[in-house]
DNA sequence: TGCGTGTCCCAAGTGAATTAGGACACCGAA
DNA sequence: TTCGGTGTCCTAATTCACTTGGGACACGCA
């Protein structure tokens, strides 16, 4: 179960970050569906061999940004309806997170082509069918 | 001097990322061009308030990606040729950071023009007059 | 009522980042 | 040669986030 899900503890980036994005990866991909109920924290922690503690943690942070609510004695269940429209402080984190990649990527000798077509690729697997207008 | 460089200690990425970032962003840009010499590792510590051995990791960092260059007793200076061809780790690096960033974006409201047009403007920036081919 | 759920708290261990101070080898100019 | 500036390396100590372990409480549902 849970086959989506798998952390490395290996690498620096902290366990709760790696599960906070591969429960947005599940959502973006539609594994986990709005309206679809997400493991319990200590399921999670189980199935993870990590603590309870990080398991709530990463939930907490994907509440805060809306991507997940919380139904007290229930459990936590993906967002009825998703972010309509992101805010101007989103779009500067865009901004900023590519423009590190385009840095990184131009001392590694990659180009704008290299650039516009990794993007386009991925956009390919993400979006493909919800492209909007 | 240096205006060029900051770094923000509050923030949870270590200095010497940032440094890193900040002095491979200054070769993109051309503030630093190739066989420009890198103000000293004492003195970059000291306009920065930070130690000279954090210093000293970031030059590392870079030498071990062949952007900067060491000349023992006279300094640090940007390489005269600039990596040629990028490596497939390279490439494998780009597309899991493209992958993370349009997962996140996704989950924060913004669609595949916001990306699109986001990394546009971001590579006309940057590699103004250099487009390949 | 009872169980499973989320939530919160506190203490301890672990590891990376950073600092501090010192020492050495090399280059170039006086 | 001498000397100052440079990069390089080492060790110790500090700080802080992450993670764990354990426990406790409130809530919802059968």
């Amino acid at each position: 179960m849970h086959s989506w899900l798998s952390l490395d503890p290996t690498v620096r980036e902290p366990l709760f970050e790696q599960l906070v994005f591969r429960l947005q990866e599940a959502v973006a991909r539609g594994d986990l569906a709005p309206g679809d109920r997400v493991p319990s924290v200590r399921e999670l922690a189980g199935s993870l061999a990590i603590n309870p503690n990080t398991v709530g943690r990463a939930i907490s942070e994907l509440v805060s940004r809306g991507v997940l609510v919380r139904k007290q004695g229930s459990g936590c269940f993906v967002a009825e309806q998703p972010r309509l429209q992101a805010t101007e402080a989103d779009r500067e984190a865009l901004r900023e997170r590519l423009h590190r990649t385009c840095v990184e990527a131009a001392m590694r000798g990659l180009d704008a082509d290299d650039l516009t077509q990794a993007l386009e690729r991925e956009l390919d697997g993400l979006f493909r069918g919800r492209r909007s207008a």
